[in-house]
DNA sequence: ATTGAAAATGTAAGCGCTTACACTAAGGGA
DNA sequence: TCCCTTAGTGTAAGCGCTTACATTTTCAAT
């Protein structure tokens, strides 16, 4: 009686590694073997450890794994925000590298603020996260020194300095501004203003406006003629950005923004102020979004390789984590993508 | 020496469990107890319990609460695409509310691609998601099985019908795109052509299609004059589709478009054949975002309430993991958005 | 054959928490 | 006064896996 009513009893629950040991006649230490480490164990055990595996439809509990293994295989990432596609490509590729790792994405987005951010930090840290990845370098230095503390390890993206509290797998903000700013001043242009993102916080926007400034200087320019305008980035707040710019006594022929998102704002500020673009105005963004190939004419920006990034980073978080080294920055190189929206300075005799 | 060797011992790892019941002078389980269910513990305890936890700065560990209470409080979310504003909105509210509410949102995307979809189920499943929150109806059976063996819960969105597989918080797909074509065909449209989403797995576009050729019907057109053009959600698509829907000999004077992406790259093919919107050809989207009130003409599009489906998507969702219900449906409005990219049709007694 | 090192596998001790159950103390009704 | 209920707390048994260490097997060298 007893055996037919074991046998005809349904699963209860989800089949364990011991079911899994007890139907290929092995330990469960072998069992885990094949699963972690498959050198480790003959194939002929190997090959029965994993038709049992198939046979059972054996998933490992995820609990179990990440209270005896004390690793999560997750990796957080916390970003500014989804809503621009320059987060989102770099993501989809770093998350597609975790997952040839083994390795699960957990995402939250601090909406650029810093507060938040330090928050979502904490929350992952919590959750386990056994590595982060975060966007820039500019934070608080307690967070530093909690990450420090308990052992996670972090990573920083989209912007690489050499020597910040954290590797960092990006590229050089100012150094990739300064080359777009030149460029814009080749064209003829004098009267350059600015329109950036918010500096606190944000290395690369800082970064971004440090190196348009560092250019104009270099090229005999008073960075102080016409003042930068800080905003959030949203299309919005490019438009109006872009009229306040364009409503001075002496205002700019050519501005530049922080992002693409921005200088689609000022396309479209210009368009209301009925201003030709180049013809009367020029504009360029940064990041080389989707959207800066099909407004009209097409954006001036800076292409960054988001994908490759994306990639890059998540081998260098997960080396980090699992072989516990310190970390491997790198530097990507970015691409200045000449389009419709800059052209020749309108009055170039009349400045400078 | 020994004494003293352990007093000044710094801290080897966090602080678990047991370090905050002796310091508190109670048993684990009292500890835990105030952690989860604090009215089950009498004031005074409890806040000698608290003092310790804040004592000790602890933080319960994570995989050791996932083993033991058998849930990981982790929702997982399978989207089409993180490059489309919508989803990353209404995601955004989805995660605040999870937030709020004590889990975590774990986020994989499909790209459209049902077997891409099916794998990131069973990977968030395996990884032990409590919930799960999916895109739509139209999937395999088998999935669904799966899902019901493994008691999994599950929500779609974006989608209403009342009698799905598992319940649904969204709008009506169908009886919106009625609408709105009924609104193209109050202005004088009668040839009015189609660029729709890839139906295959996605009942939202299948549904608008429908909903449009209905509206046709009923308005004693022909539903097949213009045979729907379907192509995947790109600006570039849509500029394609459009640009071949006008080549024929007797184009439409109205292009419908599955979403508001399509419905841009429309406009961006307008531009390109030298056709002005909405004088020569009207064009409407879906969705409403926020590009849709940046291109100019403004979009004519159906707003869709992400962020409240968000929300409401989380906390049924939660209430279905936690009291175990089987889930409410909710079908939420959406609003004709009529702006500029829509106007009479421009030869309106050729035809008909 | 014999031996010993190396390879393969097994044994079993946790990992830190939740929770069923046990126990104690405090009232309330008889 | 005694018993029974109930609220508050403690005890300890897992949860399913990984891995240090122990044991067995294999096999090359003698």
């Amino acid at each position: 009686m007893k055996e037919i009513n074991s046998r005809m009893e349904p699963r209860k629950s989800a089949p364990t590694l011991e079911d899994v040991a007890k139907t290929a006649g092995v330990s469960t230490a072998t069992v885990s073997r094949c699963l972690n480490d498959p050198d480790r164990v003959v194939e002929a055990t190997r090959n029965r450890v994993m038709s049992a595996v198939q046979a059972l439809q054996y998933t490992p509990n995820f609990g179990a794994r990440v209270m005896a293994a004390k690793r999560t295989f997750t990796i957080g990432a916390i970003i500014p925000t989804m809503d621009n596609a320059i987060f989102a490509r770099g993501l989809q590729a770093f998350q597609e590298a975790l997952h040839a790792r083994g390795y699960t994405l957990l995402v939250s987005s601090s909406a650029y603020r810093p507060e938040v951010e330090e928050e979502q930090i904490r929350a992952l840290v919590a959750r386990g996260a056994d590595g982060l990845l975060l966007i820039g370098h500019d934070r608080d230095v307690p967070i530093y020194e909690y990450l420090a503390q308990r052992k996670v390890p972090a990573l920083a993206a989209w912007s690489y300095i050499p020597d910040g509290r954290i590797p960092s797998i990006g590229f050089d903000n100012r150094t990739a501004m300064y080359a777009l700013t030149q460029e814009v001043i080749d064209h003829g242009h004098r009267r350059i203003g600015m329109i950036s993102g918010v500096i606190q916080g944000n290395d690369r926007a800082r970064f971004r406006l440090e190196g348009m400034q560092d250019a104009l200087v270099a090229n005999g320019l008073d960075a102080a003629m016409i003042p930068p305008i800080e905003t959030p980035y949203e299309i919005e707040n490019g438009a109006a950005a872009f009229a306040k710019l364009m409503a001075g006594a002496e205002p700019p022929t050519a501005v530049m923004c922080g992002n693409d998102v921005l200088a689609v704002g000022a396309m479209i500020g210009a368009r209301r102020l009925g201003l030709r673009v180049p013809q009367d105005v020029s504009i360029t963004g940064f990041d080389d979004i989707e959207l800066a190939r099909i407004v009209s004419p097409a954006l001036t920006t800076v292409h960054v390789p988001h994908r490759e990034m994306g990639r890059k980073a998540a081998d260098a978080l997960v080396d980090m984590v699992e072989k516990k080294t310190s970390g491997q920055s790198a530097k990507l190189g970015t691409t200045i993508m000449t389009r419709g929206s800059l052209g020749p300075c309108p009055r170039p005799d009349g400045q400078g």
